[in-house]
DNA sequence: GCAAATTTCCAAAGCGCTTTGGAAATTATT
DNA sequence: AATAATTTCCAAAGCGCTTTGGAAATTTGC
């Protein structure tokens, strides 16, 4: 069943169908009525290659899928593609991935800038530099970062304030009086690693505290690194009495860790993770409920999404900014620093 | 830059230069050379849209993506659909990727099949009965399973021999004297795990053995999981003597519940894993090296893209059954059984 | 009641490519 | 040399939709 099809079974001209399905103005509401309705009935759905031709746009935002990084491995980026997802179905919008040996990164890019496969790029984990944003500056291929970098001025990107939140974090360990803070990071080579960290040292810094370089760690956010690292910083005398650790993944092998050493989460140790909000992992149900600043990294990839559609209906790259606050939630992982 | 610019330049037609292009044997070589030489220095690259709507072709096959069954988390669905990209970018296939939460799948494959932005879909990891399968074969949307179910007759599908792969393990491990053998596999609702201890099973029976319950798992194909389970095994008394593995990062947690309980790797203990090939996990570099079943879920990605691709151009679904034989390779931490 | 403004619809021209059905040019056959 | 067979190319018709530029029908203003 096709446009034409379905124009003259009602006694329309295509246009007037097409206009009534797309809700223009130049068709009397009688009429969109009884063409909404029997498009319905027909269960007619437009051609996506068709009205992709005559609109001329490819109707589908692009993610390149490094897989030799195994980004997707990440379940923050799973999250965030979902989030995307989520928006991208309403308006009929495809996810378009495209894997990529780590190699050949910048040809994948040229490739899909040169093609008319993808209206836009989506962008997320930027290194501190990151030779995508120029690159695709220059090719001319919109797109939304999810993050920032050093270059920030003159594209669409959207970040939460990693900085903020672990200043806030640290504080509020600090209030409690703890002074012996070890840092579990994510990979020091990603922006948002780097803002946490100059969070954690900025509070450090406002009580005259400097930070012991023994118990700050960096590496890939996952239950096993978390483990490591927490080991570690728990087997030194005197040990920290608090962590504050950049994801859930990372936080669950530390209170492993933890378990391991005997130690009490929210008693010996206090501990303040990042949450991305994932649905398989609640703090709020663990035992003790996890301290944690809360971002929920979905909605995040539904607003990049939104952003996204902004950006192609014309709004300006550098227009598009926006900077999410993060909330800072207390439960038992934190507890004053033992005497 | 379009087709019709690039003729006109040419003093050629349309017709002709697209036929050159695409390979068409209407045209001397001389002119095709010509064509295709301008075509590289203008960097032409067709309209994708009118491509797709000019062949009735979307040029893009489809994968479901269940954000909280957390599909994506899992590095083998990585790895594959990697695979899948390496050979569908030859072709200029997209990889559209639709997000889904679990509780609406049926009406996501029913509006996919509806629509018309992808030629066929992917589907992998199958239950033992999966209600997709039917699903799809009813909407007559054309489908490879990664995979199989009970339902094998009608569908494409390719899979990896897990029974015998399985069997022949367990068998090696008889051979070297073992008699009490524990199972730790993926879970029981995938068919795959269902094959594999099958195969555990067949073996054992063969030399009049039955499996001691209590030593056969399943669970997510994680570390943490494969440490739990391995930890349990191996506190009792007697405890086994050697551990079958469904998945590489089962086999590390693994790996690590028999340092802690001081017991070593291909001595005490021995252990075959099933190694699907993952760039950064080498069984050969581990320490001792890791005996594996081996198959590049990657390559089977490639070939599943093959296969779609053939499908596409009209092979019978029925004629699309691949089995693949799995390799056995014995390295260190495989021991004969201690005393 | 008539002209002007507005509403409602349509014919036709694309969008950029592929493909059918020849025609022209070349080569092979008698 | 004339005809047949083959090679090489092209004009034009789609693919199914959107959109421009009116035209016809209706409503409004005086």
């Amino acid at each position: 069943m096709k446009l034409k099809d379905l124009a003259v079974e009602l006694g329309l001209s295509p246009t007037t169908v097409s206009r009534a399905l797309n809700g223009y103005p130049e068709v009397s509401d009688a009429t969109r009525r009884r063409v909404v309705e029997a498009a319905r009935h027909h269960e007619y759905r437009p051609n996506a290659s068709a009205r992709r031709l005559a609109t001329g746009r490819a109707g589908a935002i692009g993610a390149v899928l490094q897989t030799n990084r195994n980004l997707l491995l990440d379940p923050h980026y799973v999250e965030f593609i979902a989030g995307l997802g989520e928006r991208l179905a309403d308006d009929e919008i495809d996810i378009v991935l495209s894997p990529t040996r780590g190699d050949d990164e910048t040809r994948s890019y040229r490739r899909i800038a040169a093609g008319t496969r993808v209206d836009a790029l989506v962008l997320s984990s930027p290194l501190i530099e990151d030779d995508r944003i120029p690159l695709l500056c220059g090719l001319g291929m919109p797109f939304v970062l999810h993050g920032r970098t050093s270059a920030i001025a003159k594209h669409a990107w959207l970040d939460i304030d990693n900085e903020g939140a672990f200043r806030h974090a640290t504080k509020h360990l600090l209030d409690l009086g703890h002074t012996r803070i070890g840092l579990i990071n994510g990979s020091a080579r990603y922006n948002y690693a780097a803002d946490r960290e100059r969070g954690f040292r900025a509070a450090l810094a406002a009580r005259g505290i400097s930070p012991e370089p023994r118990w700050i760690a960096e590496g890939a956010m996952t239950d096993e690194v978390g483990y490591r690292f927490a080991e570690r910083f728990l087997a030194e005398t005197p040990r920290p009495t608090a962590l504050l650790v950049s994801s859930m993944m990372m936080a669950l092998g530390a209170f492993r860790a933890m378990r391991a050493a005997g130690l009490e989460l929210g008693r010996d140790v206090s501990m303040i993770a990042h949450d991305d909000v994932f649905p398989f992992l609640n703090p709020e149900r663990m035992v003790p409920a996890m301290s944690t600043t809360r971002s929920s990294i979905r909605a995040a990839g539904t607003r990049v999404a939104e952003l996204a559609i902004e950006l192609l209906a014309g709004r300006a790259p550098e227009s598009i900014h926006e900077l999410w606050p993060v909330d800072l939630v207390i439960r038992a992982s934190t507890g004053p620093a033992p005497a």
